[in-house]
RNA sequence: GGGUUCGUGGCGCAGACUGGACAGCGCGGCGGCCUCCUAAGUCGUAGGUCGGGGGUUCGAAUCCCCCCGAACCCGCCA
């Protein structure tokens, strides 16, 4: 039946049917319902996300790539693709030597604290003394030059990494003296960290087992974390090995060395994207309203950086999938789309095409900026360690006659779902202020709002016991409004999540999943569905809760998010 | 300085690409609902010049232009 008005046009449906049909295709589909299957052939995928430098713990502003990246994962999958999730190990940088040369004079390790966080306080003693040396000597060339001024500003500078480096030894002086000292003693602590990177391309026996060490003890304390907020990979991929050693990144120089958009400038090679973007007619393709840089590609010392072996990974990654989703922060947009510009000027503009940047804005703390060289993040682990013991005294205080084992885990699934939807719910291209309160939540528009209505849904199909499956169920009775905008909820989520897949939003199955919860909470508190006098009319509405439970858990599963059966 | 993104009630968000039914939701405020399937729920109420100003349109939070504010980028870092 239609009806017209103002423009639009209701649709009304034919409930006893449309109910019938949703609730079968719902609890036949099962764990599968809203779920594409993998067909031979399918599309493959590959998700990079999280690729956190192995020289700091995960910080939260990771922890939002990780857990973007990981609902993508889940929902592409979910929509039929082939799917593989990658973590790309970036053990050729800089920084991973800078962490290195800092690690080797800390006099051993400390057994009471988490390994990565170890290697994040050291790596920051190191770049501390490093940066004090650099800016002292920089102050004094200044002042010898007399610029004054310029001096000044330094002296500024020299504060802040000062100050940095007192709050750095109030936590570990043992430690603090010992790597300070020794690398503020070296002569050129830049040089000698230029030189172990160049013995790691080099696949030097000495340095390999330095670096890599490193890396390994990081990672580590990576999976721990990531395992404990349901976070998976497919795939380690370390940057040396797939970009380095294997010779990817110099045969990339090589082929971009031979066209036409390669030059040489003071010992440093350069792509001119400039060059790239004109001869293909690209600059409106990728919206670009202003000169872009031109990509270095090598270092004058020989060594190659990191967009250069990110094309030479970009190409590794093609050989596996046919699409590519790069799960970067916001402020890699420049080298990202300097990625694509390489693509091109090789000529594979059909790379280009599948290459996706998916990126996400900052997380900000109140207060202060994050900053992994001056040891200043807070560290995923501290959030999970924090959502779980404020999730455990909700589940004290609201169900004291569960067992403490039980209550242990059920806060453990509530403070992780907690901080997995409010990471994945708030649209990504938006900076996300951290919060303790706001991140931590327990009401409407969280996860635990869900996992409640879940829990509901369970604990009714408990009481109802098994016989009620036997009885044919009259859908007609299914006739309240309640009744009705559940069934329709019910309906549109496969639709859903093929659209979330599609447009890359994960944040719209978050959305949908609160949704149905909320509709479903109406429903609960409006109709008895235990009370319900006749069996076939019971019989109805308890498919239509079993089919709800379904559907709440596929929804948060999709987001990683565990459903519980009681909380 | 240039570019990109964002700016929606006290606070946090959705809606914007594909312009249309009173701009939705949560937190916080105020006032209700547990002899009834778990009240982590629910109902009611107050609170909004959709940053500001122009324009396009029958119609603009949504599209265009200008301005203001914030974040990010513009490195032989990643």
């Amino acid at each position: 039946m239609l009806s017209a008005g103002a423009g639009y046009v209701n649709f009304y449906i034919n409930v006893p049917e449309f109910g019938r049909a949703t609730l079968e295709a719902v609890v036949r589909g099962g764990e599968g319902y809203g779920r594409t299957p993998g067909q031979e052939g399918g599309e493959r995928v590959i998700v990079e996300h999280t690729s956190v430098n192995p020289i700091h713990p995960i910080h939260i502003g990771g922890a939002r790539n990780a857990i973007i990246g990981d609902c993508l994962a889940r929902i592409l999958k979910a929509s039929g693709a082939d799917v593989m999730r990658h973590f790309y190990i970036d053990d050729v940088g800089l920084q991973v030597a800078q962490a290195s040369l800092g690690f080797s004079k800390a006099g051993g390790i400390r057994q009471d604290l988490k390994i990565d966080h170890f290697v994040g306080f050291v790596y920051a003693v190191t770049s501390c003394a490093i940066n004090l040396k650099s800016l002292k000597r920089e102050v004094e060339r200044l002042k010898a030059e007399g610029k004054d001024q310029e001096a000044v500003d330094k002296i500024r500078e020299v504060d802040d990494w000062v100050a940095a480096a007192a709050d750095l030894r109030s936590r570990d002086e043992k430690t603090f003296d010992a790597v300070f000292g020794a690398v503020s003693g070296l002569e050129d602590p830049e040089g000698e960290i230029a030189r172990l990177l160049q013995r790691y391309e080099a696949r030097e026996e000495e340095a390999v087992g330095l670096i890599r060490g490193l890396c390994e003890r990081t990672i580590s304390g990576f999976r721990e974390t990531l395992k404990r907020a349901g976070v998976f990979f497919d795939s380690w991929d370390w940057e040396s090995e797939v970009a380095s050693w294997n010779g990817g990144a110099k045969e990339a120089v090589e082929r971009l060395e031979a066209t036409e958009f390669v030059r040489v400038e003071e010992g440093t090679m350069l792509l001119d994207c400039e060059a790239v973007i004109e001869k293909f007619g690209l600059r409106e393709k990728y919206a670009i309203r202003t000169e872009v840089p031109p990509l270095i590609l090598r270092r004058s010392d020989g060594t190659t950086l990191y967009t250069t072996r990110d094309i030479a990974y970009t190409l590794w990654k093609f050989g596996r999938a046919e699409r590519i989703i790069n799960v970067i922060s916001i402020e890699q947009k420049l080298p990202q789309l300097q990625l694509k510009l390489a693509l091109h000027a090789l000529g594979r503009p059909d790379l280009a095409e599948r290459l996706v940047h998916f990126s996400y804005e900052l997380v900000h703390l109140p207060g202060y900026k994050m900053s992994g060289r001056r040891g200043r993040y807070v560290a995923f682990d501290d959030v999970l360690d924090e959502a779980v013991a404020r999730a455990y005294q909700e589940v004290s205080s609201k169900s004291p006659h569960l067992s403490e084992a039980e209550r242990q885990r059920i806060a453990e699934l509530v403070g992780i779902g907690a901080v997995r939807y409010a990471m994945v719910s708030v649209a990504s291209h938006k900076p996300l202020t951290f919060t303790w309160d706001r991140v931590l939540n327990f009401e409407r528009n969280s996860a635990p709002f869900i996992q409640y209505a879940h829990a509901r849904s369970c604990n009714i199909l408990a009481k109802a016991g098994e016989s009620w499956r036997g009885t044919q169920a009259e859908y007609s009775a299914l006739s309240s409004a309640y009744e009705k905008a559940l069934i329709v909820s019910l309906s549109t989520f496969p639709e859903r999540v093929s659209d979330a897949a599609k447009s890359l939003k994960p944040e719209d199955v978050a959305a949908y999943a609160n949704d149905l919860a909320s509709t479903f909470n109406l429903f609960y508190d409006n109709v008895p569905v235990l009370k319900t006098e006749d069996a076939r009319a019971k019989a109805a509405r308890l498919a239509l809760v079993d089919a709800t439970r379904i559907v709440l858990a596929n929804a948060l599963a999709m987001l990683g998010i565990e459903a519980p059966s009681r909380m």
